[in-house]
DNA sequence: TCTGGGGTCCTAGGACCC
DNA sequence: TCTGGGGTCCTAGGACCC
């Protein structure tokens, strides 16, 4: 542990539902609920007017809908404004330190000992927290982060949680067991379901009661590796330093279908989908692999994978492809599938290109996975409708709540439902007031998909 | 209308090698 | 002709995180 508090974390508040509400000023202090839409989806993050519905990240989406009252905003995600506003927040945290680990898009941790003359006394980080939390809501429209601050990744991370949202805590160095002890056993990173009932068996509840145990006790409980770090932990033992540029392990891509599926061949071409995606990444990121896992989560929701290991790394779609239908054809789809997946790990940087490959990439992608399949590109046609959903045309299906639209004369909007052959759009941005509402034909030609929005204001 | 999608890390058993 | 230990690779599953 370190004698100053260096280490810092932040979590942007709600950061999805943030950015939503920054970019559509009419869902401005309104719930609004960013996630899967479909009839299996569930909630990535609720808004905090959502959450005084009881709306939670990881619900069901049609449970938050039985929850939350009429008017509030039920949005697919998206992903690329996230992460265009995510990338202008850990610009700032770089100027802080060299030394910035995105935990994800909406958190990470920076070692402010590496960087340039921080004052890291108490009122030093305090004031360097404060400044942050200002610079951010300016940089990025609004958008609101929790900052804790303290001399370990866990006493940091713990501080951001303590005050949400638009919190500020230092924990002073010397005070790290008076604020841990109290605190309920899953709040320590690592501490999840499983485990907490089984500690909970052995009347452990808080971070005090686990302190209590000893090293022996947790390791036959946990394993050795999760029972040592709980040992520690309780104790504030904790020397994981940040690091920045974490190099992938793994590259994937999983789909739950609306309804469960059996067909061999219409999986076949589901499977080809998702390789052409992976295959696509590890080009973009210039990896390749070895190991080919397939994943199947079947109509009762037990979950397998299956994986092989080939001579030779690729980054080729279809061989990526053509290794998973075979695992599928192994595993059988007996009852039914409701979600498949394909990953590549065992990556390496050298891309062990097969020399006679083909390496057109509109060939790649659109390529079968092997002899006799259908053509790799999901039509949308094949995408299997929930019973109640509205979408029943394939020009309905163009459209998803939340998503950017630009229209010849009413200018960008966003999309809030469809159906009955019609989308309805309100129009409106960042920048501008509350827009209204249009309801259009779902073929109408002067409308299109659109980027996300520009929330800059004008110079 | 129960239960997403992208990851990481750990454990354990069997094969195989020395 | 019997017993053993260590190390690495592969496969499968589980817990956990955001």
């Amino acid at each position: 542990m370190r004698r100053e508090a260096s280490i810092l974390h932040l979590d942007l508040d709600a950061f999805f539902a943030a950015v939503e509400q920054r970019d559509k000023p009419s869902l401005r202090g309104r719930p609004v609920v960013v996630g899967g839409v479909g009839g299996r989806g569930v909630v990535a993050t609720a808004s905090y007017e959502a959450r005084a519905f009881g709306a939670r990240s990881a619900m069901s989406t049609a449970e938050a809908r039985r929850r939350c009252p009429a008017g509030t905003a039920f949005l697919g995600g998206r992903f690329g404004a996230y992460r265009r506003t995510s990338e202008v927040v850990m610009a700032l945290l770089r100027e802080l330190s060299p030394l910035v680990e995105p935990a994800s898009l909406d958190e990470a941790y920076v070692d402010l000992a590496a960087g340039d003359g921080h004052d890291l006394s108490v009122d030093g980080v305090t004031a360097l927290g404060h400044e942050l939390k200002d610079r951010i809501a300016d940089a990025t429209g609004g958008v609101t982060g929790s900052v804790g601050i303290g001399t370990s990744k866990l006493m940091a991370k713990i501080g951001s949680d303590l005050d949400k949202p638009d919190g500020l805590v230092v924990v002073p160095p010397g005070s790290e067991l008076d604020v841990l002890h109290p605190l309920p056993v899953t709040r320590l990173g690592g501490v999840g379901p499983a485990t907490a009932e089984r500690l909970h068996q052995i009347g452990v509840k808080t971070v005090a009661d686990l302190a209590a145990k000893s090293l022996t006790d947790l390791v036959a409980l946990a394993g050795r590796a999760h029972g040592a770090s709980m040992y520690a932990l309780a104790r504030a033992e904790d020397d994981r330093p940040v690091v920045p540029d974490r190099e992938a392990k793994s590259v994937s891509a999983e789909e739950t279908f609306e309804r469960d599926l059996t067909d061999l061949h219409v999986l076949g071409r589901e499977i080809d989908a998702m390789a052409a995606r992976v295959g696509g990444r590890l080009r973009d990121s210039a990896y390749s692999g070895r190991t080919v896992t397939l994943k199947l989560r079947r109509y009762d929701f037990t979950t397998l994978t299956r994986s092989q290991t080939l001579p030779q790394p690729t980054d080729d779609a279809r061989q990526i492809a053509a290794t998973a239908r075979r695992l599928l054809a192994e595993a059988g789809t007996a009852g039914g599938l409701r979600l498949l997946g394909v990953g590549v790990s065992g990556l390496s940087v050298y891309a062990q290109g097969d020399l006679f490959a083909d390496d057109d990439p509109a060939v790649d992608e659109g390529a079968p996975g092997e002899v006799g399949s259908e053509p790799a590109v999901l039509t949308a046609d094949a995408v299997v409708e929930a019973p109640g959903d509205t979408a029943s045309t394939p020009a309905e299906r163009r459209w998803w709540p939340g998503q950017d639209v630009e229209h010849d004369e009413l200018g960008h909007g966003w999309v809030w439902g469809r159906g009955l052959g019609r989308v309805t759009v309100r129009f409106e941005g960042p920048t501008t007031a509350p827009g209204p509402v249009r309801t259009l034909a779902a073929d109408d030609p002067a409308l299109r998909p659109a980027d996300p929005p520009d929330w800059r204001p004008p110079v």
